[in-house]
DNA sequence: GTGAAAGCGCTAACAT
DNA sequence: ATGTTAGCGCTTTCAC
């Protein structure tokens, strides 16, 4: 019996194969109505026969509904990236989810963002990946979205998932001034816009001033989360003669930096300058001395983003901010031993 | 003016606005057919005004094509990874496809893989996650796919891209023989069935016998393509008194471990044991001693992937196979200084 | 150059 | 419990 065309098993040859309608089909596979014992056993034998997969693009159409939700990222970089995707396919595989991933360099030829609203069910919007406005408008025809690493644009209220940051930074610090007695403590910033950095920066000044020590702007530099740009910066301070116990840089990538800028400048980490970072990334604790920073839960996160959206996909309402705690990871950067 | 409900514009919201059929306002979307100046002029408004997006579903249902690729990978996990998902995602927006990510660590309910075979225009397939029959019936369906890090099932001529495992592997133990008068040289397996890890060993054991030296299955353990696993398998090598010059792991991480078990057992690397790995990922200049090891392109490799995967979707013919060049990175850990 | 109409594969009423 | 049917938003003949 010569098989027709390659052509791909469709509900109607699973319908006929099974010796029943189409309807009872669609029903037994969304498990939307009970369909007796015996329908169902040759429904499941035509469907494996057939080796039928339904096609999602038509039961979006029908339906409104298309399993996949969409991931918006920037870029695809960093040791931050790996978990976050981990968590993110994660979370959306338990709900039974596909991943869809955007990583926007560019927009498509109207200048419009080309997103997912018509292709997932919902979004995860990483930091700063997608402006206020793409945003708002999304938010406005009420689509599903939430928020990793950032915050919700003022006015709106996107929920959004993100770790400690404040309270991380504040902890480090506080360690750093009273378990270390250190006073003058350096700080790198991240990029301008994200979230996170300003967060932590926030913690770091706040712990200076709960230990009533001044802030001193010449010792916040610009660390880009960076490697390159961080170790720049503190080339330059170590050049100009400023002098500092310790520097926080604001994720473990421009703490690399900084541990290279002072090496290269012939001091010792920590016993001249030591340094700590946050995020606690795989490298860190193979570095030289092993970084003491601040451990980010960078899967659980993403994860629970994903479960937070799969609430408001259900339309279910979800707190507008979840935090998940930080920790304080303790090696030798910051001089402890 | 009362906006109604916040329906989602469609094709007919954009032709009635623009006073003209759908069929048009498709013609001019997709570029299929000429279509006046003037009516271009009012369909673009006409986009703009009611910040009109296709919906791929429909589109997808209509024409056939999903412009999306999918991406088949066992688990989201490793270094490797990152640098493979960019090129992946660079590769896949160049052409202009939207990128699914299948995380096959489970099947759906009736076992069989959910692949994207109606969700994508075509897949692309890492290593081994997913098994040969699957693939078959893949390629028998003639649906669209390129292998990553892996060859085609035998029998079957999906085209497949990787780098080359075996020459890079043969070039650093020439070197380690040649340069560096080694003659005891341990080798770390990867995982079974990976064929990276194959193609290594393979390498491995030709520069051994071109250069007049015995194989000695002593001197060959698992590694896993892991640092624990590694790390264990190295310990007790050690423990048993096994020697050797220096160790190649089949992989950077395996080669972590070989250090770190080295290091346990109060050896010096490389004074004691040099240790090589493969990949260059991005610790390894990080370690102390920094690592010596092979560099894969993986980034590289992936994109040409996504770039073999368009062609075949459009109906052209790819070369079986698609090597990528390695180049050995000598740095501290082989004992060359 | 443009419009009318027939589906693409599926879901969800509405029947029975 | 199961069948019938009307779309979902779009592309694509086929007419004009």
């Amino acid at each position: 019996m010569p098989d027709h065309p390659p052509h791909h098993a469709t509900i109607d040859d699973v319908a006929r194969h099974a010796k029943v309608s189409i309807a009872t089909v669609s029903r037994y596979i969304n498990r939307s109505a009970r369909v007796s014992p015996g329908t169902a056993a040759r429904i499941e034998a035509a469907m494996t026969a057939l080796a039928y997969q339904p096609t999602s693009a038509a039961q979006k159409l029908a339906g409104g509904k298309m399993n996949t939700i969409g991931l918006v990222v920037d870029e695809i970089s960093g040791e931050f990236f790996q978990p976050m995707l981990r968590g993110i396919q994660a979370g959306a595989s338990d709900a039974g989810y596909d991943l869809l991933i955007y990583s926007l360099r560019r927009t498509n030829r109207a200048g419009r963002y080309a997103l997912g609203e018509k292709n997932c069910d919902g979004l995860v919007v990483f930091a700063d990946s997608l402006p206020d406005d793409e945003l708002c408008r999304l938010s406005e025809t009420s689509f599903p979205v939430v928020l990793l690493h950032r915050s919700s644009p003022s006015g709106f209220n996107i929920p959004c998932v993100t770790i400690e940051n404040k309270r991380g930074a504040r902890d480090m610090v506080d360690y750093l001034i009273e378990q270390r007695g250190y006073r003058r403590i350096a700080f790198l910033r991240g990029h301008e816009g994200h979230e996170d950095s300003a967060w932590r920066e926030t913690g770091y000044k706040e712990s200076l001033a709960a230990h009533g020590l001044e802030y001193d702007s010449r010792l916040v530099g610009y660390g880009g989360f960076d490697e390159d740009i961080a170790k720049e910066t503190v080339t330059q301070w170590l050049r100009r003669g400023i002098t500092m116990d310790v520097i926080f840089a604001a994720d473990d990538d421009s703490a690399i930096g900084a541990i290279l800028a002072i090496k290269h400048c012939n001091r010792h980490v920590p016993q001249d300058i030591a340094v700590v970072g946050f995020d606690d990334i795989r490298l860190a604790n193979y570095l030289d001395p092993p970084l003491t920073t601040v451990r980010a839960p960078i899967e659980e996160v993403s994860r629970t983003a994903v479960e937070k959206l799969v609430e408001v996909m259900h339309g279910h309402s979800v707190p507008p901010v979840t935090l998940l705690p930080t920790e304080l990871r303790i090696r030798q950067s910051c001089g402890c031993c």
